[in-house]
DNA sequence: TTGTAAATGCTAAAATATTAGCATATTATT
DNA sequence: AATAATATGCTAATATTTTAGCATTTACAA
């Protein structure tokens, strides 16, 4: 199986891919809408098949219309994105992009305690590095 | 000033982006070493000139040759990444974004304790949403 | 069934991105 | 100051991406 790796895709393949992504499946119509500096339909549908071809994308019909999903499971490709962000802009530490992350959230209490709670557990359960 | 928004560059303008950015700074010769299926030398040349006119980049001469840095700010870039990312992988939701970070990255106890006092510090500081 | 609206299949044109290479400039060395 | 090595400036060719539009198919309702 292709890895999703955004490295190897166009600017429009990759608005795509994250716009099918965020939505976990999506029509033509969809992706369509949610596109920034929209083209024409026939282009998100050449681009969906191009994508489909490539592996990152599979359809199934729904009624008349296909309903694309992702072939990589979200999670796997959010690790993934993930992996590339920490590494160029923070200096391949998960810490200072986690310290990021919390510091702009303005989480809520709860969001908060879960949080401790895993960290507790990662401070038993793993073997430190 | 232009942001950095990767949903507007071209394959080869963010790969470059992505290593300027990852190395604070770079020759033409730095980012020709870092790129995948490396194009000429020329090649780098002429997108680094495109993306300095974009407004993505600037030079400074260093010696006979010229060092690019991002205009914006590495922080910065990163917050805005990092947002592109928990919004297309994460349901929007910081707090799985951690969950994944911490799950998967297998930190130090000293990372846990210093990711342990932000979260006592969120607490005790922050409205709660 | 037949008509119609709304979808896809396909192909080739147009726009954009990527590339190479020659001309010129710069630096440092002899 | 002449030379060599290593840069950049620029332009035009090539490759790829993006696009439109016509042909065909499909689902559903009259």
């Amino acid at each position: 199986m292709e890895n999703y790796q955004a490295v190897k895709l166009s600017r429009r393949e990759r608005q795509i891919m994250d716009i099918v992504y965020q939505r976990e499946r999506a029509s033509v119509a969809d992706v369509l809408e949610d596109l920034p500096d929209p083209p024409s339909y026939s282009t998100v549908r050449a681009l969906l098949r191009i994508l489909e071809e490539k592996g990152y994308l599979t359809h199934k019909k729904d009624g008349k219309r296909y309903i694309y999903r992702p072939t990589q499971p979200r999670h796997q490709a959010g690790r993934f994105a993930l992996k590339q962000i920490f590494q160029t802009f923070f200096d391949k530490s998960i810490e200072k992009t986690v310290m990021t992350l919390v510091s702009d959230a303005n989480l809520s209490d709860e969001e908060l305690d879960r949080l401790s709670q895993l960290i507790e557990q990662a401070k038993k359960g793993d073997t430190p590095s």
